[in-house]
DNA sequence: GGAGGTTCTGCAATTTATTCTCAATTATCC
DNA sequence: GGATAATTGAGAATAAATTGCAGAACCTCC
């Protein structure tokens, strides 16, 4: 049984003095039947919508989004384009992102203990859980390639990016 | 010796072709001497370096702010608050953020095995690694104890986050 | 240590993303 | 089916971030 039926998702919206509304069910079937590993931005989705005819607001989308993904339903997703996006949040596809900071390239990647870890500090506070991602800054092979950082020695980044994690440093001139 | 002298630092920028101006300076200096655990957005530093009659211009502090986080030397922070912060980006104190999405309480956590993943990732993609942030989106004790979800049974939540992973879901009616 | 060339800064205007306002509409509960 | 409260759409408003440009500043190279 899968986990988003139209009628859990609307007895979820209901218990919480919700409504589905047909906008939201237009929204919540295009999530739904987006190709694993793509996501969608407000703007993105809007223009979909007027694509096949079933024009929704962007007001509307904006509010839409934001409420389901403070209900868990879908992600938000801060990756390197400077404006959210949103997928699906399903647990047994659960998984994270690697972005390349100079070309945006994402990569999404599975990791079962991230999850665990979270659980873990999430309990050690008393929070509860909605959902947790990883986001890693990186350089991708071809931008390296291309000459990034270009006229820098070729273990720059190393000496400078977390990777090497130096102990005993304090911050002071 | 600290990892981020001012001359060190020069030589970063200028192997890049960049320089090292007074502005960029004394953004430098800010956050070399903010107390640890504080990040601040380009607003907020804007507002800081007028206080001190060192006016820098905004759009300058966006540059800066962008380019040293490209470099490596900050961390651009996506919390809640819906604006980007800045902190150093020192791999001595690496920390990763949970943040309750009903009030935006944000607490700071370490956790070793975070970044050691990360390279692993990065590692199998041939990418090179700047910056990793584990984000975990939940609910503060208080927000729950005030009643979220206010009108649902409470296990709501559990059911729907994917803090119970569920195998075999597809995303279909 | 100065010239030359390139980068950087500040200002103002602009773009982009998102939220808000409010009247009209509509889902939900009884 | 009707009352009630949530939701929608349209556009205005806000906020964050970016850009273009002219003048100033910095780095390199001799």
């Amino acid at each position: 049984m899968p986990l988003y039926t139209t009628n859990s998702l609307k007895a979820e919206f209901n218990a919480r003095g919700w409504r589905m509304t047909p906008q939201r069910k237009k929204i919540l079937h295009v999530f739904q039947n987006l190709p694993r590993g793509n996501h969608l931005s407000a703007e993105e989705l809007h223009d979909l919508m007027e694509k096949r005819q079933e024009g929704i607001s962007l007001s509307t989308i904006y509010r839409s989004v934001k409420l389901m993904s403070r209900m868990g339903i879908l992600r938000e997703l801060e990756l390197a384009e400077g404006h959210k996006h949103y997928e699906l949040n399903q647990p047994a596809h659960h998984h994270h992102h690697m972005v390349c900071i100079q070309c945006n390239k994402t990569i999404e990647f599975k990791n079962d203990s991230i999850l665990k870890q979270s659980l873990k500090q999430v309990e050690k506070e008393g929070f509860q859980l909605i959902d947790c991602q990883l986001t890693i800054m990186a350089i991708c092979p071809e931008a390296l390639r291309m000459g990034w950082p270009s006229t820098l020695p070729s273990n720059w980044s190393c000496t400078r990016s977390i990777a090497e994690k130096v102990e005993k440093q304090e911050p002071n001139e």
